[in-house]
DNA sequence: CCTACCGATCGGTAGG
DNA sequence: CCTACCGATCGGTAGG
């Protein structure tokens, strides 16, 4: 449906934008100019610049999901999974093409609180599938502590790393990869 | 001085209404009721609302480096500077009573170029006094790799608990502390 | 530090 | 999807 691309169009710029800019910082006009509108055109598509975020988040949220249910199913070691895991975490936040997933993470106050509860479902299901990752680990005796507080120091250290990671740096992402994955899991072997 | 007083105290409820709502969000009319200004009143004192965040960043910064100095010229075990180090940072940012060492973490990005050189200096030392306490570690063996990128993680680790401690919560700010030490130490011993 | 106010910006809409 | 526009908001200022 055309009506359906034009939406997918104008989620990627927001994305974009927000991401760049942050959703305060981003004016509808910008978005429009961005697909080639002029400046209402947006909210023929869409109700309101709320709902722009939201449709963002979403499409952040589903694909970031999607990757990480794929990998649980994964038949593999226990810290395989988590490699891949951390790997897809960090090329979400990372990858210029994903600006929709850190959108999600870093504008998640800008959202109103009813499409937060509309988004909640998907990211505790998020969280659930890394739980159970470190959890089987912890079994394995790869890792002290595979309870939540663990897992949410691990995703503020890959978070974080928004902040500071430029792909022209020293760092490749498989690299970056690897560090974390050695701080956090001390006694398992890397060759 | 009379002024000088009136500057802390709007900078210390600008620090709270910037940390809870957002620099963007927070409207300069906020800041003048929150200490009993008609609406015009901080312009008074300040020349623009970026004026008050630096102000407000700046105490911040100023606070936080003050404590991290402290802990780094006394007297103690690489381990137990660590630990103080981790405890003051988790305190700047999640005690009430320091907005502004979260709003100097988290708003950032609100800070135009200006502001941020002035105070990229005492960024900078921040950084490096805890390098140095990172390199004794790894020179001492109690940690396998002290290097820049395991300080950028530790700082994620560190800095993302603003996101969902809770004071409320189950953890005390000494036991998140202890948690945060063991994944990041893991061959130390915690009796 | 207040009063009174302005100038610009911006999300959103009517009507086509 | 555009044109034309409005209504509200908001940082900032003159003048006292």
């Amino acid at each position: 449906m055309e009506e359906e691309n034009r939406r997918v169009v104008i989620i990627h710029a927001a994305a974009k934008l927000f991401r760049e800019k942050g959703y305060d910082n981003t004016r509808t006009k910008d978005i429009a100019d961005a697909v080639g509108m002029r400046s209402g055109g947006p909210f023929y598509h869409f109700k309101s610049k709320q709902e722009i975020l939201y449709a963002v988040m979403e499409v952040g949220l589903r694909r970031a999901l999607a990757a990480t249910e794929e990998i649980s199913q994964r038949d593999d070691s226990p810290i395989g999974k988590l490699r891949a895991l951390v790997r897809a975490h960090l090329a979400s936040i990372l990858e210029q093409e994903q600006d929709a997933s850190s959108v999600q993470l870093y504008e998640w106050r800008s959202l109103e609180a009813e499409g937060q509860q509309r988004l909640t479902s998907m990211k505790d299901r998020y969280t659930a599938l890394w739980q159970v990752a470190l959890t089987e680990l912890e079994r394995s005796g790869q890792i002290r502590d595979g309870g939540p507080t663990t897992l949410l120091l691990l995703f503020g250290a890959l978070n974080w790393c928004a902040q500071w990671y430029r792909h022209s740096g020293p760092l490749t992402l498989d690299e970056l990869t690897d560090h974390a994955l050695r701080v956090f899991l001390p006694t398992a072997h890397f060759e």
